[in-house]
RNA sequence: GGAAGCGUGGCCGAGCGGUUGAAGGCACCGGUCUUGAAAACCGGCAACGAUGCGAGUCGUUCGUGAGUUCGAAUCUCACCGCUUCCGCCA
């Protein structure tokens, strides 16, 4: 969420802004509603204050015995009309936050002007993509080769968008995110967290997820009490998301993040920073057809998440530090990739900048997304109220920064097509046969 | 699933329907004292919002939402959350 003040006072330099990410923001109707705001808040703040005053002196004028039904005929005339204003306030309050909550964040200064992935900037790159010396075939192939890799029944199970592993490659994929929890908690300070993967909505709003996005995301829902259930059915229930329903986490970014939330952090507390190995569940609405073949895309997949909160002035050399710690999971796996910047137009709706990670997949001949890195200033901080006490004492937003340590399916897909060989078999990185029993390969 | 209890400021914890934004304590900040520190003592210290150039003024907030009342932290109802006991359960 963007703070309203800076709305106030230079809405055009804003809307110019959102502009270059290809979002219009309806100026013309956050004055009308600001307008109708100023009317109605001074108006029933202006009633209360008579309210209040008249009160007191009721009060004042019982302690002394004295007759009081003059002033309580005069306050009781003040009723209505407060009552009417008592009661659109809150809607007219309602409506601008509404109206701010479907707004993107703003790009920081230094974000490429762009209006797609064409647009993205690649600042650096790590190895060469290795020659190989006969027909590669990609991780479909190379996985059932190796029966481990079953799609069959894993759309048996559950249907399309799901995958199944067996045996060396479920293990594979277990080494790959103990290795990257290890890497970050032994070596980049990381605290390692265990979180609920079904959320409330308030957690959704604070990261962002809602209400813009419901459509990505699994809700699942709870027998709600009966009562409740007939509170749900009262047409001026709005919230029925809030009732007896959770949300099935798109990402770690949203519980770990959350943690923060309505807290006002000590100033020698910052920056936290927390690792989290969880599943991620995503509808993939509007994705029919892209990436249909193997697990590149799927509803259920894991990934090792690196959160940081952190104060405003550290934020953005917290982002080269994240980045970097991601990127040292690549480098040690010795997979090549390349970092691009995203340009405006490119980016998620909470982010004021961010880096894409893209590991090089040989079987597309092409460097695909492996990790997401952003950071979002105070976005989320202002929506979940996340806050740490400054130097003067006072309560101030935070930031929230995050990034994938890796996504840990594409990470094996990567893994099975760098290091296939021949034969159809595939050495395991050195990094992983640890984790793998000192096993060096896996064939058939 | 059954029964009982509880939700107050950064934290703990008081609070007869009427100057209660809320006692007291802790934490924190400033000062006195001290060679320095600690202790002791004195003082300060909620958040959010509106309005104003500003000092300030006003409003809202005691889990959330409705209600009663001139006036609600305090009374009524519903919901949410937490705790404890019983049952069931990985």
């Amino acid at each position: 969420m963007l703070d309203i003040q800076t709305l106030r006072n230079d809405l055009a330099g804003v809307a110019a802004r959102l502009k270059t990410r290809g979002f219009e923001l309806d100026t013309a109707k956050f004055e009308q509603l600001e307008a109708e705001r100023k009317t109605i808040q001074t108006r029933t703040q202006e009633l209360q204050a008579r309210r209040n005053a008249a009160s007191k002196l009721i009060g004042q004028a019982k302690a002394k015995g004295e007759d009081v039904s003059a002033i309580m005929a005069e306050v009781s005339v003040l009723g209505d009309e407060l009552k009417k204003y008592e009661s659109i306030l809150p809607q007219t309050l309602q409506e601008i936050d509404a109206f701010l909550a479907e707004i993107p964040n703003v790009p920081h200064a230094s974000v490429p002007i762009g209006k797609s992935e064409a647009d993205n900037v690649e600042t650096h790159k790590f190895g060469e993509p290795k020659k190989f010396d006969f027909e590669v075939q990609d991780h479909v192939s190379i996985g059932e080769g190796l029966g481990g890799l079953d799609f069959d029944t894993a759309s048996k199970i559950s249907g399309a968008r799901f995958s199944l592993l067996k045996g060396p490659l479920a293990r594979l994929h277990r080494a790959l995110a103990q290795f990257m929890l290890d890497t970050h908690t032994e070596q980049h300070g990381y605290t390692e967290t265990y979180v609920p993967y079904l959320v409330n909505a308030d957690s959704m709003r604070g990261t962002g997820q809602l209400p813009k996005f419901e459509a990505d995301l699994f809700r699942v829902t709870a027998r709600p009490s009966a009562n409740a259930l007939t509170k749900m059915i009262q047409p001026e229930t709005t919230q029925f998301e809030d009732i007896g329903s959770f949300y099935l986490i798109p990402t770690a970014e949203v519980p770990v993040t959350n943690m923060v939330r309505d807290e006002i952090v000590a100033l020698e507390k910052l920056p936290m920073k927390f690792v989290a190995h969880t599943p991620c569940f995503r509808s993939e609405a509007g994705s029919y057809g892209r990436d249909t073949r193997g697990m590149i895309r799927q509803h259920q997949f894991e990934k090792v998440e690196l959160v940081q909160m952190v104060h405003p002035e550290q934020s953005y050399a917290a982002l080269e530090a994240l980045l970097g710690h991601a990127e040292v999971i690549l480098q040690k796996l010795g997979l090549p990739y390349r970092v691009v910047k995203l340009c405006t137009g490119d980016m998620g709706f909470s982010a004021a900048t961010t880096y894409d990670i893209e590991v090089w997949l040989p079987a597309q001949n092409t460097y695909r997304e492996i990790s997401s890195c952003s950071n979002f200033e105070a976005f989320q901080a202002r929506r979940m109220q996340a806050r740490f006490r400054n130097a003067a004492g006072k309560p101030e937003l935070l930031h929230t920064l995050n990034g994938s340590g890796l996504a840990v399916g594409r990470t094996l897909v990567a893994v099975l097509e760098n290091y296939q060989n021949a034969d159809g078999s595939v050495t395991i990185p050195d990094v992983l046969r640890l984790y793998m029993g000192g096993m060096e390969k896996l064939s058939k």
